[in-house]
DNA sequence: TCTGGGGTCCTAGGACCC
DNA sequence: TCTGGGGTCCTAGGACCC
């Protein structure tokens, strides 16, 4: 039977790296291959830090993404060649650019595939009408997984769906190595009787708040009430997660160059900031990092955002909009430090945050303004 | 168990203006 | 006396993603 991609009449493709990072690490020692590897921090699992990727072999161990090191290193306390390695960021830049070089060089039936890229190690493909009758998709995703293996040497997963959020979901059913397909179909079928937080978009706080209102499995999400999310959730995102629930849209594939809206600098010190004097120094050298990124691209700052982490834990933000946009180091340092009058001086500091908010980009010359919005 | 660092988007409430 | 309604901008904070 033709399970054709209604609406747009596309498919979209979302491809994700298999543990991509610890991937790279292996490939550049062959050494580590078969081995728990787990990358994160600096490498230090006695450190404050988290694990960027772990390898399947340490994920057998119970150790995943996201976990604080000092954990994983407990997970693998008895496994003697389990080995932990510094996150190292041009590397896996360029390991990351090569990928992207290979997607975006892809042509199905001739015709050039839309990529967009969504991080280090994931991108959404369009394949649209425009491709003809050239058959079934899974044919697009395993020559994607083949020239990504031949060039890069690094195995992907690929999801296909008739919207992205089908086709990123149906990665999850690929991992590792394969493909699968999730159209609206099958979705129902396949998602219903899974709990909220398993959808793209529904975090663990999210998913609370709809168990409070009754709504556990994604089928309980899909045939609630519009009116009554609204009401709970807020205008936009009590339908918004509706949506997601039937597994649609958020959109095509865009593959218009990703424009930052703002640069950051964050860091949790291993040793907590006992004075005023130690917070506002790494104030100003957070300031003057985010701010090579800012004058790289050559957009004034509007904005200016503080983020303090206490200890004990705690989290506060602080924001202030500049007078007018400047690209005056000065004066971006001096709005950074003044936020820290609006915080308490006293407590201990473990982790410092600046964000700076960028002006938007001007339009290419000869390009009026669009008055559409979006 | 004890929580990185880079981001994006949404919401609520207050200030302010006409 | 008592008190509009619409709109925009700003700030703090929440939630989520990779």
């Amino acid at each position: 039977m033709v399970d054709a991609a209604p609406g747009r009449g596309e498919w979209v493709l979302h491809v994700d790296l298999d543990q991509f990072v610890a991937a790279v690490e292996v490939l550049r020692r062959p050494e580590l291959a078969g081995r728990p590897v787990v990358v994160g921090g600096r490498g230090d699992p006695t450190e404050r830090g988290v694990v960027a990727t772990a390898s399947y072999e340490a994920r057998a161990h119970g150790v995943g993404s996201g976990m604080p090191l000092r954990v994983a290193a407990r997970k693998l306390r008895d496994v003697p060649d389990a080995v932990f390695l510094a996150l190292d960021k041009p590397v896996h830049e360029a390991a990351s650019a090569e990928v992207v070089a290979v997607l975006r060089g892809l042509r199905w039936g001739g015709v050039p595939v839309l990529v967009e890229v969504l991080g280090w190690d994931e991108a959404f493909l369009a394949a649209g009408p425009d491709h003809g009758a050239l058959g079934e998709p899974e044919e697009l995703a395993a020559e994607v997984q083949r020239r990504l293996l031949e060039r890069t040497r690094l195995h992907c997963s690929v999801g296909i769906g008739d919207t992205k959020v089908r086709a990123k979901t149906a990665t999850g059913f690929a991992k590792p190595r394969g493909v699968h397909r999730l159209t609206a179909a099958t979705w129902r079928e396949v998602m219903g009787p899974r709990p909220t937080v398993e959808l793209w978009g529904v975090g663990r706080r999210t998913a609370a708040r709809l168990a409070d209102l009754g709504l556990h499995t994604v089928a309980d999400l899909m045939d609630a009430d519009r009116d009554v999310l609204a009401a709970e959730l807020g205008p936009t995102t009590g339908p918004w997660q509706r949506l997601l629930a039937h597994g649609g849209d958020t959109g095509p594939v865009d593959p218009a160059p990703h424009v930052a809206r703002g640069h950051g600098r964050e860091e949790t010190f291993q040793v907590d900031l006992e004075t005023p004097e130690e917070v506002e120094a790494a104030v100003r050298r957070l300031t003057a990092q985010a701010l090579d990124d800012v004058v790289a691209e050559g957009r004034p700052v509007v904005r200016v955002g503080l983020k303090v982490r206490y200890r004990p834990f705690e989290t506060v933000t602080r924001s202030r909009s500049l007078p007018a946009p400047t690209t005056d180091p000065a004066a971006v340092l001096a709005a950074a430090v003044g936020l820290l009058e609006r915080t308490d001086r006293s407590r201990a500091v473990r982790l410092l945050g600046v964000r700076l908010e960028m002006a938007d980009p001007t339009p290419p010359a000869g390009l009026s303004e669009s008055p559409v919005s979006r």
